[in-house]
DNA sequence: CGATTGACTGACC
DNA sequence: AGGTCAGCCAATC
């Protein structure tokens, strides 16, 4: 069980692994739960590294207008508005409806 | 170790 | 949710 060795970075990461499938949280929503909602920018950067893709669904990672980076390298920036639909999170307009599937830590 | 950058956000217009 | 300015944090060069 991964712990934390340098935390930011790897709390970054258990959140983000910690995001259930149909849902998309917000880098400040990350951030937030890692202890400073400034670390927006370190949320973006961590999963820019994403040193881990295949336990860091950044793809269910998205801005807080529900719209994803266009910097996702996951081999095409539509690829992942695939795989969240995939997933049940139906985008519009090139985004997601935030309030209806910005993940929410707490009941179901 | 110092400076720069970055997948952001909030406030203001 | 349209454009611009400023702020804060950590990792990378």
């Amino acid at each position: 069980m991964p712990q934390d060795k340098s935390n930011t970075f790897t709390k970054i990461y258990e959140i983000v692994r910690d995001i259930p499938c149909g849902n998309v949280a917000t880098y400040g929503q990350i951030a937030e739960l890692t202890g400073n909602r400034r670390l927006s920018r370190v949320v973006g950067y961590a999963l820019h590294s994403n040193p881990d893709p295949e336990n860091i669904p950044c793809h269910r990672v998205v801005n807080r207008f529900g719209e994803v980076s266009k910097a996702f390298a996951f081999g095409g920036v539509n690829r992942q508005v695939e795989l969240l639909e995939a997933e049940g999170v139906k985008f519009k307009d090139g985004k997601v409806d935030m309030k209806t599937y910005q993940w929410k830590k707490r009941l179901l």
